[in-house]
DNA sequence: CCAGATTTGTTGCAGTTCCCAACAAATATC
DNA sequence: GATATTTGTTGGGAACTGCAACAAATCTGG
């Protein structure tokens, strides 16, 4: 069997383990299963884990008993022997409510335990909503989803938010394109919801793509990755050895301000050339000439004019892709990712903007780095965030299902 | 008592664990204490990680009785109370060579657990030497040590490469500075050592020093610390969440093809401006305007002008000090460490350069982010790699104390 | 259509590990 | 010097997993 991760490198605090761990451990660890791959066989469990068909089955039987799982009767048909019954994650046996704070809109959906989405994405139009507004329309989202907050089964809440935020306690230091600055935002949601604060989660918007891409989306399987998330800004989401890297406290990823183009235009920040002046949402909209638009509808018309052949827009386009890719390869250079996962306005123009994006990463990374990476446009598009939200929210749960 | 790590988000390779891998994980756990702190008593073992005080008795019996701990039969004076025997690590309980292969030189130590230098660092000046003489010069340095590879007690050999380094297997894949390509160090170095390749790991130069640093220098106790080596080039190794980033095939932390300076000089790859153009150790010397030398002795001699106060070589130190800041401000701003270790040529001019740097440093971060980072020297100086070499191979060890 | 091979679920028992409680030992305090 | 406090030690108990034997369900080949 392989050995447990935990102990190869002493960690800070060292703890030690009970015997009792183990069966939280195997416990997540069929759950995770299940959980990320829909469902399998319990003998696929038992080879999956290394745990013996004994141990399988009892552990098998906790998690229905706790309504985690279900046991279908349906055999595998696959060769000869006894079929081994199919074991189904029961999405409503944990839900989430999974939100997305946008510029001009906050977004919700309700997410079960394997991704499943329980009720469809809705989405209120707003523009640089207060604090304390966001948190009353966040609860009215979770009214228009059917969402009781104290039902059985609703595990917590997760929330994208563009901005630099603190996991432990869900505080946004500061989100500048809401405007926000200091905002203790996770105590905000739990009071409007009427939810105990530990179970109110908050994420970064590019962190929180990354997640969603690496459990459901292009980054399946891979424990490297890089989620480029091209809204209002730039941010980058990373995954690394298969868990989130977020930094010491939590603002890791703040790629925006990378230095790209050494001719560049003056930044907001003061710098110069930044990643997000040269390829951001701004930089596309100056190129293709759009004015007196912005956002999703602008962006929208650029992808339309890209589509039918327009010159302009075509190179416009291309122009972008050149300086987002070198960004993607200096993020290459130091992470070195098996995949890079390019979201937002990056994902409808992914087409028309990989070669030239492309050409810039090998230009600007070592060839034996980039040739191992593979640049992919984000395959759950504007649900990446949800999705990530979610699995933020059911990760109390998956690290411990006898919690519920 | 906190949780095992181990399945807090669901790994790839998702293993159960048997109730045996308790005892290993909590031998490790133990040993990894005294590893990283020297020694402590069995009452604060008992405490830091939260065993049962007879439980501690008898996993420290086991350390004990395989040679990697003594108890010492002074008592802890503090308070009242029966006095608790203290727990020391016993150094030559096992031993590793570490080894550093630099452009100049190849030097090696041996070091044993606790990170106690047993034999001190013995170096052979080379230029260039192709894989096979380093592999002899290797075991000569061995012999020199006194180190017998088959003795009980070596674990192994860790070594720092300045090149792109498979840790697997200990292939490098590129060493421009030694002119290698794709050598396969690690069987090489079994061979001329007669000791089994499991024995035999090679890592970054960049990646040992920031381990080196992260458990014996400046960046002990932080979890998340960037390491920038100063060498010819300019590398950098991460930690991230307490573990090495080494990214999927372990080349991450290439950050001397960064682009940093907008109207920068052109570097042999192709590209201008990029962090080792700006602020290597050629960077210097010319801005020095030191001509006809080259390697440490010329970095001593630009150290020895500035700290006798030379006007043209402190002017040039703060302008290296300027791009060397642009650098790790861009590192800041994505990877959000604690702290910031600089090595190699930055150690003895951290100094001079610091102000230049730092103002850098805040003018391309965030504030919410630089904020929160303190940016040091190396304090372990020319040791970093070695004693990260010999973390790297006593790492089997003190995953699985039992193996001995 | 049936016997054998194969695979898997089930059950009872054994092994390992840790925790707990009681007791003994050693020190500081009053 | 008596008491409180802290820690080492010992034996018993609880939790969990693995193993082996048996039963069940399917496929294969004649």
């Amino acid at each position: 069997m392989a050995p447990m991760e935990l102990s190869a490198p002493p960690r800070s605090p060292r703890t030690g383990a009970r015997a009792s761990e183990v069966r939280r451990h195997n416990l997540s660890a069929l759950l995770g299963c299940v959980h990320l791959d829909g469902s399998a066989s319990r003998s696929q469990l038992g080879a999956a884990t290394g745990l013996n068909r004994s141990t399988v089955a009892d552990l098998i039987h906790e998690l229905a008993g706790r309504g985690l799982v279900v046991e279908d009767g349906m055999s595998s048909t696959s060769g000869r022997g006894r079929p081994s019954p199919i074991v189904h994650v029961r999405a409503s046996g944990a839900v989430a409510l999974a939100v997305e704070l946008g510029v001009e809109s906050v977004a919700a959906a309700t997410i079960g335990l394997g991704g499943q989405v329980l009720q469809q994405r809705v989405e209120l139009p707003i523009v640089k909503p207060s604090p304390r507004e966001t948190a009353r329309l966040v609860a009215e989202l979770a009214a228009l989803l059917g969402l009781a907050p104290a039902d059985r089964g609703v595990v917590g809440v997760g929330v994208a938010v563009p901005g630099l935020t603190r996991r432990a306690d869900g505080f946004v230091h500061l989100a500048p394109n809401l405007g926000w600055k200091n905002v203790d935002l996770g105590r905000l949601l739990a009071e409007a919801l009427g939810m105990p604060a530990e179970r109110v989660h908050v994420g970064n918007e590019a962190d929180l793509g990354a997640l969603g891409e690496h459990r459901r989306g292009a980054g399946r399987g891979c424990e490297n990755l890089v989620f480029v998330s091209g809204e209002v800004g730039i941010g980058a989401g990373l995954i690394i050895g298969g868990r989130p890297m977020l930094g010491a406290a939590g603002y890791a990823g703040e790629a925006g301000h990378m230095l790209v183009n050494p001719d560049g235009r003056r930044c907001t920040c003061g710098a110069s050339g930044c990643w997000e002046t040269e390829a951001g949402e701004a930089a596309l909209l100056r190129a293709a000439g759009v004015r007196g638009m912005r956002g999703v509808t602008a962006v929208n018309a650029v992808v339309d004019r890209v589509a039918a052949g327009d010159a302009s827009a075509v190179a416009a386009v291309a122009e972008i892709g050149h300086w987002l890719g070198m960004g993607v390869g200096n993020l290459i250079n130091l992470l070195n990712p098996e995949v890079v996962v390019l979201g937002g306005i990056f994902q409808p123009l992914f087409p028309f903007l990989r070669d030239p994006m492309l050409r810039a990463v090998r230009a600007r990374s070592l060839d034996e780095v980039s040739d191992l990476v593979t640049v992919v446009p984000s395959a759950l598009g504007t649900s990446a965030q949800l999705h990530g939200a979610a699995e933020m929210a059911l990760a109390v749960l998956l690290a411990d299902p006898s919690l519920r």
